[in-house]
RNA sequence: GGUGGCUUGGCAGAGCGGCUUAAUGCGUCUGACUUAUAAUCAGUUGUCCGGUGCUAGAACACCGGGCCGAGGGUUCGAAUCCCUCAGCCACCGCCA
């Protein structure tokens, strides 16, 4: 009986799985968009459109994807998403950075295992081949988690157009008088001759010789600094590299420190006060010297001490580095050998003096000791194994002792920066570089008045980035843009026997025109004069058989900060420049902001973005950035996340975190995010399996003839479509997740789709009230599909495939629809609030009813009538009596009494609907006062009238 | 060290001086249904301290109070404003 009353119900019917299986099943669908060409598609469909241009931001490629990588190619993807189907033509030019010491790293470490020598031209290939093999595979992992983009009109910044562009954006640099040469010490190995990156240092342990030494204070200047005159008087430097002396351009005191000045005897010493017994103890000064007075050194600045062997002053200078943790408390300062020191030496406005060759040796520059010069500062991997000084080292302690200025000497045993790959120490040196000017011609002032520009019209999300870029821009010290690396774009720059530097912006735009039909490897390949063939130099320049090419290449933030000019200024892709947005993690205000920043203004003179949105990183739970967490073993790339979850979760993940702080990630966070999943794909799917019987273009009714629940459950979606368009616009995509997540799990599941049921099962097909329920849940589906598309756009896919094809894939995909927009007639203010009100009563009575079923006199709440008393005083109580009819329903129960008392609240009592002598209809379970005899047995009039038609 | 940012109940996340005895959802627990079924529905649910009830304990119920990183302050009133501190994140390099 049962099973042939149940076959006449009208049940759910859909072939949307309700289990995902993502993870199998999304390969399939990036395989169908590539198939229909997707991406083009929707350009094509928005063709006429106004452009919404969000530049992309290069990943560097020497690696798998990483998570964090993945949710800022996720994040740009939702929105290219939805601003297309917002009524945006949305070109997305995906970007590679494939320059850099990385990469040249990996790829000199397997060549050095290989024992190859190669060229740098040779070198450069295997570099192109090691970034382009990581393109490859990137893309296919930047697709497996749905990213759509023009892949086949992609940029890379090692590419021939690209790097003609790089030099022609350097070129607006020269021509603008930015760009100097200069000084700057770097990490030198001597065995290869060339500066170091931070990366190729090792730190071992070392054995220096440490020297105190004294630097006479001649009368005058004692006099002057109210210092004693009657004996010989010297400030002491203590230092590790004895070698570094002769560059001895000043003594640094620490302003708040007190110097004491202390009598040996037959001379007086200064040293800081705190470091006296120290250095009487190295220097085994008995008896203990005498204070004879103490000085703050911020009372000794300038005073001019001489060079112990080198007839120069070494004036005193303070530093805030200086401490008195070891040594005198005064620092030899070598502008040329130390970063500190250079620092100092430029506030100063010292010479940045660096008397030591490319080849390590002392040069013969008139002023650097006859019998040193020839020397080596280089300590061989010989001379360490015999723990032998550098002959330079030797050298400068015989020219001190001979002078008398060796106080005392010592080993010193430390951690000391070696060269990786000689494994010899590296010493510091500065070495000439090539600089841009950040303040010439009002390139600070039009950075930051761009900066302003774009703050004006909230352009920095969040708007703290404001603050954060200007701190970096208006910090920067002048960029040094040289480096002496192989990996990347030439510097186009000549020199003379005498290696007087040439740079020219004509010649270097030559250049560039150049390079882009015959790739950068011309530059390392020809010949100055072929190089220059056709080429009208400037007239002070030599010809160019007296020329070589400089092998310094720029610094690799000039690449890819200058990608606005060689993608966005020649619309590649159908771009546009100024892009509308920016969008990398909150690093990037000092990096790829800031280098897009500075680029544009000085070769264009304005920003070139519009916006700029920033995300945070991913961490874990404890808020510990996870590549230091102990905890995750597991690589951290994007398909380890993708292979255990499938792409749509870890989408929805990021959707549904406030991306502006930090990212969460742990089991338990994507597990939540799991069921957030299977609750938006079971509505889905509940909806779908509704409309197997429903055409939209035959049987929807328009609104005035539908019934007031579903009117509700439109103006409910009315309101959600509303703020969830507010929140997408204001990239808060958490929120979008969150009022989804609530419409389904409430408004849809507990609420209408929960009433439905009834109606939808029992009602014969083309009832209208069942076709009612049936419009709204088409044009809700059709609404909720499209706010979730950028999220889980998978699941959308292919749910509107379901919808409108009965399919599971279709040409016609969800992406070329339009955002949905309520129509005004949805709304209902005036029925959203009764319903409020008939849903607080709903509430009241589900606990009514709750002891009923925990007893076990109810099962299902149909199976009880309910019974309320209020009195028409009562306005919610009036509401309760407008909708009488609609009340059974409502409350999913068999009966509803409603009776008049003089209470002031409603009272509301539930018993059982037999007890009320209510029968149980057995097809649609509810209870009513009398059933019919049918062919199918006794049921209710209504379902008879269903099983008649 | 400097600069910028963050810190709300097991999770996400509202909250922008009084409507907060902290929304909503998820999760938890208990139960129902078998007509969304690896679904669906209903109820329930923060923590600490003190007290009362119960023969004591446990459990439970009720009452009072504290807890929005910690501690101060402003205010009639603070998760919300101010200060200090702590923790965490990022940036300050020839790493990108």
């Amino acid at each position: 009986m049962a099973q042939e009353l149940k076959d006449t119900l009208l049940l759910p019917k859909t072939d949307f799985p309700m289990r995902a299986n993502l993870v199998q099943r999304e390969p399939a669908r990036v395989a169908h968009w590539e198939k229909t060409d997707l991406y083009n598609a929707i350009q094509r469909q928005r063709a006429d459109a106004p452009a919404f241009v969000l530049h992309d931001g290069p990943p560097f490629t020497n690696g798998d994807v990483h998570i964090g990588t993945a949710l800022n190619k996720t994040l740009k993807d939702i929105i290219n998403r939805y601003k297309s189907m917002r009524g945006f033509r949305t070109p997305y030019v995906p970007g590679w950075d494939c320059h850099g010491l990385p990469i040249e790293q990996k790829v000199s470490a397997e060549i050095r295992q290989q024992n190859l020598t190669l060229t740098q031209a040779e070198m450069r290939a295997k570099c192109d081949e090691f970034s382009e093999n990581w393109i490859a595979k990137q893309t296919a992992q930047f697709k497996r988690i749905g990213v759509l983009a023009d892949w086949k009109n992609e940029y890379k910044t090692k590419e021939p157009a690209f790097e003609a562009d790089i030099i022609r954006t350097f070129a607006a640099f020269v021509e603008k008088g930015l760009v100097y040469r200069s000084k700057k010490p770097v990490y030198w190995s001597i065995p290869f001759e060339t500066a170091l990156a931070e990366a190729e240092i090792e730190y071992k342990d070392h054995v220096s010789i440490a020297i105190w030494v004294k630097f006479l204070v001649p009368v005058d200047q004692a006099e002057k600094f109210g210092l004693p005159t009657d004996k010989p008087l010297y400030i002491v430097i203590w230092t590790t590299t004895p070698w570094t002396i002769p560059a001895n351009l000043a003594i640094a005191l620490h302003p708040d420190v007190e110097y004491v000045v202390a009598d040996l005897g037959a001379e007086r010493i200064i040293v800081a006060q705190a470091l006296l017994g120290a250095v009487a103890t190295a220097a085994k000064i008995e008896p203990q010297p005498t204070t004879v007075l103490t000085v703050p050194g911020a009372k000794l600045e300038h005073l001019q001490a001489r060079h112990p062997f080198i007839d120069r002053a070494s004036p005193v200078v303070l530093a805030d580095y200086v401490t008195t943790d070891s040594g005198t408390g005064a620092v030899h300062t070598a502008p040329g050998h130390g970063a500190d020191d250079y620092l100092t030496g430029l506030k100063y406005k010292l010479q940045i003096y660096c008397p030591v060759g490319d080849d390590g040796k002392y040069l013969d520059d008139g002023q650097v000791p006859a019998d040193l010069v020839g020397l080596t500062t280089l300590e061989t991997v010989e001379d360490l194994a015999a723990k032998r000084p550098a002959p330079a080292n030797l050298g400068v302690l015989k020219k001190l002792a001979a002078a008398g200025a060796l106080l005392a000497k010592a080993k010193y045993p430390h951690s000391y920066p070696h060269c990786w790959r000689s494994k010899t120490p590296i010493i510091f040196r500065a070495v000439d570089q090539w600089f841009v000017s950040l303040d010439k011609a009002g390139m600070r002032q039009t950075a930051l008045a761009e900066i302003i520009k774009i703050a004006s019209h909230q352009g920095w999300i969040p708007a703290w980035g404001e603050a954060r870029i200007r701190g970096a821009v208006e910090s920067r010290p002048d960029w040094c843009i040289s480096r002496q690396r192989s990996w990347g774009v030439p510097i186009p720059a000549f020199y003379d026997a005498n290696k007087k530097a040439y740079l020219d912006a004509t010649v270097a735009r030559a250049v560039a025109d150049k390079i882009a039909t015959r790739g950068t490897n011309f530059w390392y390949d020809a010949t100055p004069a072929q190089i220059l063939e056709g080429v009208t130099l400037p007239s002070d320049w030599p010809t160019p058989e007296a020329l070589v090419c400089g092998r310094d290449t720029l610094d690799v933030w000039i690449d890819s900060g200058s990608s606005h000019a060689a993608v966005l200024k020649r619309g590649q892709g159908g771009t546009h420049w100024p892009a509308d947005l920016y969008l990398e993690g909150s690093d990037q205000h000092r990096g790829w902001f800031q280098s897009s920043l500075w680029t544009s203004v000085i070769a264009f003179g304005a920003a070139p973005y519009k916006a700029v949105l920033t995300h945070g990183f991913i961490v874990d739970k404890d808020r510990q950035k996870i590549s230091k967490s102990s905890t995750y073993q597991k690589p951290q790339t994007a398909d380890a996340y993708i292979a255990q979850h499938g792409a749509d979760v870890i989408r929805l993940w990021i959707a549904s975190q406030d991306f502006r702080d930090d990212i969460p990630v742990d089991d338990e966070i994507l597990k939540n995010v799991g069921e957030a999943y299977r609750l938006l794909r079971n509505t889905f799917r509940f909806q779908l399996s509704n409309l197997f019987d429903f055409d939209a273009t035959k049987d929807a009714l328009p609104i005035e003839q539908m019934d007031v629940l579903d009117r509700w459950a439109l103006h409910q979606t009315a309101v959600l479509i509303d703020e969830c368009t507010k929140a997408y616009d204001a990239y808060e995509f958490h929120r979008v997740y969150q009022l989804c997540n609530q419409f389904c799990a409430v408004t849809l599941s507990a609420v209408y789709h929960d009433i439905l049921k009834d109606r939808l099962y029992t009602l014969k097909s083309a009832h209208p009230l069942r076709r009612s329920s049936q419009t709204a849940i088409h044009h809700i589906f059709r609404s909720l599909v499209k706010i979730l598309t950028p999220f889980i756009t998978f699941t959308a896919d292919e749910a509107w495939s379901f919808a409108t094809t009965g399919k599971e894939y279709s040409v016609d995909s969800i992406h070329l629809q339009d955002w949905p927009v309520a129509p005004a007639a949805w709304r209902n203010p005036e029925l959203e609030a009764e319903m409020a009100t008939l849903l607080k009563f709903r509430a009241q009575a589900n606990e009514k009813l709750e002891p009923l079923r925990q007893a076990g006199t109810i099962g299902k709440s149909l199976d009880a009538a309910l019974s309320f008393g209020g009195s028409t005083d009562d306005a919610t109580f009036r509401v309760l009596e407008k909708h009488r009819t609609f009340l059974p329903e409502l409350f999913i129960v068999s009966q509803v009494n409603l009776g008049t008392t003089v209470t002031t609240t409603v009272e509301i009592s539930a018993q059982h609907a037999r007890d009320l002598g209510l029968a149980r209809c057995p097809r649609c379970w509810r209870s009513v006062p009398t059933l019919n005899q049918t062919a199918h047995g006794e049921v209710c009039p209504r379902c008879e009238e269903a099983l008649n038609s």
